[in-house]
DNA sequence: TGAAAGTGCTTTGTTTTTCAAAGTTAAGTA
DNA sequence: TACTTAACTTTGAAAAACAAAGCACTTTCA
């Protein structure tokens, strides 16, 4: 038998980082407000895992204005989408052998 | 909308753990040994994260003997079982918001 | 105009988690 | 008696998670 955790990326071991990615699948486009709120995070703590996410180009940054202020918004990359299906792939192999 | 991640449960944040449960979900009772060559670990580690699961009662150990050598195996609980498929509910709504 | 509040960070420092490696105990084998 | 295997525990180091505070900038409100 193989190793039945060698596909899961060590990236989304963490709830919140996979909070962000289920929630940048469905929403094209999210402010760092609205998951910050959603997720129920500091700021400080969704800054890192944005960043961790960023730093693997799994998700991408847009600097722009909601009127006059400013908003951060977050969408997904293609190897960020590509990356997430395959852990989920992998979540759902390991586990339908149920 | 309600936070998505709020159901998972940290315990299972580990890939380690993941496997180990799902393992066990298949496999009514396992070796330490299966468990160590299986998940490709060293003894220390798996036994930290045994240590973690048996201390949330999520699995039970077993010593016992293999003809005359000792075995220690692992089995799932109830409360295990429950948890773990919570989880695993909570990993579908959470994604299959898609 | 000036204080307060919001956005999106970065910095700081603590706590927690993860591991590998080495040591340990107890039993089995050559 | 030495060596091996099983199943740990201990140790220690590195990485990760997190909250809180600070910061730069802007808008809003009294």
């Amino acid at each position: 038998m193989k190793n039945p955790i060698a596909d899961l990326n060590k990236i989304f071991d963490s709830r919140i980082r996979l909070g962000v990615m289920s929630m940048l699948i469905v929403n094209h486009e999210i402010s760092f407000n609205d998951l910050k709120q959603m997720l129920e995070l500091t700021d400080g703590n969704l800054a890192s895992h944005l960043n961790t996410l960023e730093q693997a180009e799994f998700i991408e940054v847009h600097k722009g204005f909601i009127g006059r202020k400013t908003s951060t918004t977050y969408s997904i990359t293609i190897l960020g989408k590509q990356a997430f299906k395959a852990h989920l792939d992998a979540l759902e192999k390991m586990i339908n052998k149920l």
